[in-house]
RNA sequence: GGGCGCAUAGCUCAGCGGUAGAGCGCUUGCCUUACAAGCAAGAUGUCACAGGUUCGAUCCCUGUUGCGCCCACCA
């Protein structure tokens, strides 16, 4: 093979071809070695010099830096950089980023909690602020925003270097020069901008309407961020009354809701409540009176049939107020505490003096509040029933989300439209997905939307929407007519930038302007990380890198975020390019634990990362990772590291021992002429075609497996047979070892760099010039015309040896023994096949005496007979 | 309730229309100057269950059971 990068000179390897091995190879230390040394040599560096048809490019899920990795992230991150050096050592120029995802949510508690502070945007700016140097965690300190934005900005910087620390030493083949945030200005200005596309063809909305909203964090949350989770509740069964008083039984587990209530409905079809429909009932305790009204989402089998429709209890709630055009009867807020004000349609005497005992309450105490009423009315039959229900919950959040009416921004993604919905499930069809099952999840996901994506937030720390609102005279927003910043102005903060044709002192008067005071939610920045990393209508030279690596070629990431990061990625590209982001998305299993229980924190099961790469070393870790394939989840099983560790260990004492006799100008092809030799060769070509065609097909485990089995049989058969004739002084046998043992360790070591790119790379060092990172991936060309060579010879051979050494063993001798006369017998194929290796036999099995090949036909296999020359008397 | 996946050795997993495989673990040995974190040899199975297709099914089809995951589910 030709090393066609332009290396630096390795210290340990000369260009004379002479070999430096050192004494006692370790894994200890190579990580640090090889990490700084990729470092100083740019050994992954993207080459954007090169046309779209020569860039391999990726997609990497931009870790949550506040969070912490657990070992199925480092699994995963390790599946995409298997595909990327594989990539690499095929020629392509790896554009292979790492983004940080530092915005949002998980930032601002871990702030919060870390400093001891809390965001209060009232408050002016200080720029004399330090942190408290012990943070109360019960009495957090008030600061602004661009104080707590700034707090913020400290930490993740902390944080992202103690990632970037663990991805190098798990050897990524990031290229570090190019990495992004999602709190950067090269995310706001991207996010903002495509942000201002989506808006100016209609596909991004301003719009009122009732939303999910966690009451703990006050802020709305989009349907992907929903988890649905048991949740105690009890059913109560309360009686309204008819108009000549008899009463209608409903059930319901908030009975805190009965003052929200706008209609009781029942099915259509119910017979039970046919003469009901039309007329009207009063809520007990209130006595408000509402409708009863039919529709076909009741369902007749679930509690009494007919359901108390409250704005807003849940979404079918919502569904009844919006198909029903039932008015709004808010009592819960924001801060999900009873309207502190008795709302209008309470204003009668009873309802009035009711309502007064539940302001300002949480739902939970609203109910008992509510529980005690109701048997004081003497409209609560019977106790309450506890039941499990799901409820949903902000996965973050630990409170069952509220529905409250609020202004938000949508950006449409087909879960209110059938064409835009159809559209991405065509994107989906577009990629192909490793492994094809997981095209369901997408499907499934886009199929059940129920409405289009929130990207709002209430919150902080994130990217701000570019949009003002011109105030009228009585200083209300006109939200109908938006003010905008032009592209070449973002990023833009409106809420310390002016909008054009304002100046600051108009900001919140009458007749002036107020900016947007939300944030994007992360997902609506993440949801453009091709555009982001691809530097997107960006740089000096425009949009020059993003025609080189977009549409990408490849994301990878759990399971788990289909639903959000893929799909709005999906929803970004299709609008934006007209595309789907990436030709293939390569899907992880979980990693679980020895109960294939998921991990999580709150279970103690969590592996971290750093004890089992200290432990064991980065090439155990991914070798463990290697055989997880794609999709699968798999139980973490400690023992899997020692195997890799074996293997590494292994890689570097047998590379030792064939370099102890071997130069660096014995790798070629044309000497090798033993048949023993080629029939290795040949085997060789095959694990080149095998594992060539599995990493093509993303199956790295397959191409592992083939590369590792062949490499074991090379140091138990080949090595072991070869020992005596590769060191014999000379002779053309001697030759054709020496060059069997160099051409196969060499290949071998570009076949199994991918997945162990810390001891490849050491030996290498060692006799070959620059990086086996950037060698040519192995072809069965190079092999020249050995490839060819019937491979089948090598197991006959192989069966011989164990035959000699299984003699010895039962003998309970060592394998040094001499034998006396060995005959090998079996059908002539196998037997011919033997005797090509007659002398290596001889010599690696001590063979003193006879050693005799007899065909037997009768035989399917290859029997050996060994005597042994004299047994060692027992001490 | 809807969808998806899985079920093969004690464990983790390959595999395949024609005699069932690997690694780990286990057993018995070996200090063989590359490696004792090593080496050699060996034992281990109703391929979940029931039907069907087939000359032949662990494999294909249907159903059942069990396990896992995703979605829906606040009356």
């Amino acid at each position: 093979m030709s090393d066609t990068q332009a290396q630096a000179p390795d210290a340990t390897s000369t260009d004379t071809g002479a070999v430096v091995v050192p004494d006692k190879p370790a894994l200890e230390g190579l990580e640090q070695k090889w990490a700084e040394r990729w470092k100083a040599d740019r050994t992954y560096a993207f080459d954007r010099t090169q046309p779209r048809e020569n860039v391999y490019s990726i997609d990497t899920p931009p870790p949550t830096v506040s969070g912490s990795l657990h070992v199925g992230h480092v699994f995963s991150y390790t599946h995409t950089d298997l595909i990327a050096r594989y990539q690499r050592m095929r020629g392509k120029s790896v554009f292979y980023p790492m983004g940080w995802d530092d915005n949002g949510l998980p930032t601002e508690r871990r702030v919060q909690n870390y400093f001891g502070v809390r965001c209060d945007p009232s408050l002016p700016y200080d720029p004399e602020f330090t942190p408290p140097e012990k943070p109360d965690p019960k009495r957090q300190i008030p600061i602004s925003r661009p104080n707590f934005i700034e707090l913020c900005e400290q930490l993740v910087e902390e944080d992202e270097q103690v990632f970037e620390s663990l991805w190098r030493t798990l050897g990524l083949s990031v290229d570090w020069e190019t990495t992004y945030t999602t709190i950067g200005a090269k995310a706001q200005a991207v996010s903002q901008r495509a942000f201002l596309r989506n808006l100016a063809r209609g596909e991004a909305y301003l719009h009122d309407a009732p939303t999910l909203w966690d009451v703990t964090f006050q802020t709305a949350v989009a349907q992907a961020e929903l988890e649905a989770r048991e949740y105690a509740g009890a059913y109560h069964r309360v009686a309204y009354h008819r108009p000549d008083g008899k009463p209608v039984y409903v059930e319901t587990t908030r009975p805190e809701l009965i003052a929200s209530a706008v209609a009781l409905i029942a099915h259509p079809d119910d017979e039970r409540y046919q003469e009901l429909f039309g007329t009207t009932v009063t809520s007990p305790v209130f006595g408000v009176e509402i409708p009863v009204l039919a529709h076909p989402a009741a369902e007749m089998d679930k509690g009494a049939g007919i359901a108390m429709c409250c704005t807003f209890g849940d979404l079918t709630d919502v569904q009844w107020w919006r198909e029903l055009q039932l008015p709004v009867r808010t009592v819960i807020g924001r801060d999900g505490r009873f309207s502190r004000e008795t709302p209008e349609w309470l204003s009668g005497e009873t309802a009035a003096a009711a309502y007064e005992d539940l302001k300002g309450k949480t739902a939970h105490s609203a109910r008992e509040a509510m529980v005690v009423k109701l048997k004081e009315t003497g409209d609560l039959d019977g106790d309450p029933k506890a039941t499990q229900r799901m409820a949903n919950f902000y996965e973050k959040g630990d409170k069952p989300l509220e529905i409250v009416a609020t202004r938000q921004w949508y950006i449409r993604n087909g879960g209110r439209d059938a064409a835009t919905r159809d559209a991405m499930l065509a994107r989906g069809a577009e990629i192909d997905w490793l492994p094809p099952h997981m095209k369901h999840r997408f499907d499934n996901w886009v199929g059940g939307l129920n409405g289009d994506w929130l990207i709002s937030r209430q919150r902080f720390f994130g990217i701000p929407f570019p949009v003002w609102y011109p105030l009228d005279e009585e200083g209300e927003p006109d939200y109908a007519r938006l003010l905008l910043p032009t592209e070449a102005e973002l990023p833009v903060d409106p809420s310390t930038q002016v909008p054009a044709g304002y100046t600051e002192d108009q900001r919140g008067k009458p007749g002036g302007f107020i900016g947007d005071p939300d944030i994007m939610d992360t997902w609506a920045t993440s949801s453009l990380t091709p555009h982001i990393a691809g530097g997107w209508e960006q740089g000096p030279d425009g949009d020059d890198l993003f025609q080189r690596v977009f549409p990408m070629d490849l994301c990878t990431h759990a399971h788990d975020i289909i639903r959000t990061w893929l799909f709005s990625r999906v929803v970004r590209a299709h609008f934006e390019n007209g595309c789907a982001p990436w030709s293939h998305a390569m899907i992880s299993g979980f990693i679980v634990d020895p109960d294939r229980k998921k991990m999580s924190k709150s279970k103690g099961n969590v592996v971290v990362p750093n004890e089992i790469l200290d432990k064991y070393g980065a090439d155990a870790v991914r070798w463990r990772a290697a055989i997880a394939r794609p999709g699968l989840d798999s139980p973490f099983d400690e023992t899997q590291m020692k195997v890799g560790r074996r293997l590494a260990m292994k890689v570097l004492n047998a590379s030792k021992f064939v370099l102890g006799s071997v130069q660096a100008s014995e790798v070629s092809s044309v000497a090798i002429t033993e048949k023993v030799d080629t029939a290795l060769i040949g085997r060789l070509a095959n694990v080149i075609v095998k594992a060539t065609e599995a990493f093509d097909a993303y199956d790295y485990t397959t191409a592992l497996e083939a590369s590792e089995k062949f490499f074991w049989e090379f140091c138990d058969d080949y090595l072991e047979l070869v020992k005596e004739r590769a060191y014999a002084d000379s002779g053309q046998p001697t030759a054709s070892a020496k060059a069997t043992l160099a051409t196969a360790l060499e290949v071998q070591l570009r076949l199994l760099a991918p997945f162990l790119p810390y001891v490849t790379e050491e030996v290498w060092s060692w006799w070959r010039p620059g990086s086996v990172h950037h060698a040519e991936w192995p072809t069965v060309t190079e092999l020249g015309s050995a490839a060819a060579e019937d491979a089948r010879i090598i197991d006959a051979v192989a069966a011989a040896l164990a035959g000699i050494r299984g003699a010895k063993s039962q003998a309970k001798v060592n394998m040094k023994t001499p034998l006396a006369r060995v005959e090998i017998t079996g059908p002539e194929k196998l037997v011919r096949d033997a005797e090509c290796a007659a002398d290596d036999l001889r010599a690696a099995g001590k063979i003193e005496g006879d050693l005799v090949f007899t065909v037997d036909d009768g035989l399917t296999d290859l029997s050996v007979n060994a005597e042994i020359a004299e047994v060692p008397e027992q001490s």
